[in-house]
DNA sequence: CCCGCAGTCGACAACAGTTCTCACATGCTC
DNA sequence: GAGCATGTGAGAACTGTTGTCGACTGCGGG
């Protein structure tokens, strides 16, 4: 039986107020700098579970971190600045169908996939242009 | 200045021979099981180098243990067998132009993108499906 | 050839992220 | 409230990976 503990409720609210993605670790950083009590352990089963409910969605850096972000419930991908690591929810069927036909033509069941896209936005690229102008 | 070592030839040869992805760890295994001494900071680095050469392909697992392979030069992705790790290359134009038009839309430059399709093949499908009849 | 030395090796320590342990605390049901 | 399954958290343990540093070696120049 799951149970409503202050942990998970403040876990959860974390994820409401904060935009794009965050890891474990900045979370409980976070939340003891706000003057919450919790333990690393306790946020990583929180973000896990939350995970598991679909509430949060996770990729992982280049680095192997796993971070997290609250999450639209339709079936989407994220466009992601290097830089900044600001992210947008893209949505794309051709690619959907694609991936799933190509697995059927492999002979492959039960067909997931992970897609992101890498890329520098607009204001990084600005600013990168002026600062790297000679 | 590169060097050619016993080591690195080594390394690049295991990957020869073997099909698939594989962690540095398990080459490293592999090496000192078949009498090969080399330490695993050496397999680190020599699988560093292939990737940077643009001779192995690396993927990172759920689990964000990285894995290597070695791939053709052409750019694809990656069908991947859950059960049994199979692998097959797979190539989509269509996907391609997607990624690139979307974060266009969105202002970014400099675009790449990450796409993995996962599933269970059809001889794990098969061997499943008998095990699991009651 | 062999010298010299930058590049490389490898045992080991250090690190980072994550999970485990277990004594203790606390929601929930009755 | 009592009982107890469930959750908590400090710290240890684990995993994959990278850094350290003295020893070693490929290789271009002498
Ligand atoms: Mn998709
Ligand atoms: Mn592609
Ligand atoms: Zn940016
Ligand atoms: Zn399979």
């Amino acid at each position: 039986m799951i149970r409503n503990t202050r942990q998970r409720t403040a876990v959860n609210a974390v994820f409401e107020e904060l935009e794009g993605f965050h890891s474990a670790q900045e979370v409980h950083a976070r939340m003891r700098a706000a003057g919450d009590s919790i333990g690393l352990s306790t946020v990583y089963r929180a973000v896990q579970a939350l995970v598991d409910d679909g509430e949060l969605d996770s990729i992982r850096t280049d680095a192997g971190e796993a971070i997290y972000r609250r999450c639209s419930t339709r079936h989407h991908h994220h466009l992601v600045c290097r830089a900044c690591g600001r992210t947008e929810e893209v949505e794309g069927p051709a690619v959907e169908r694609w991936a799933d036909r190509v697995a059927g033509e492999h002979g492959f069941v039960d067909v997931t996939h992970t897609l992101e896209i890498f890329g520098t936005c607009a204001a990084c690229h600005r600013a990168g242009a002026t600062t790297e102008t000679p």
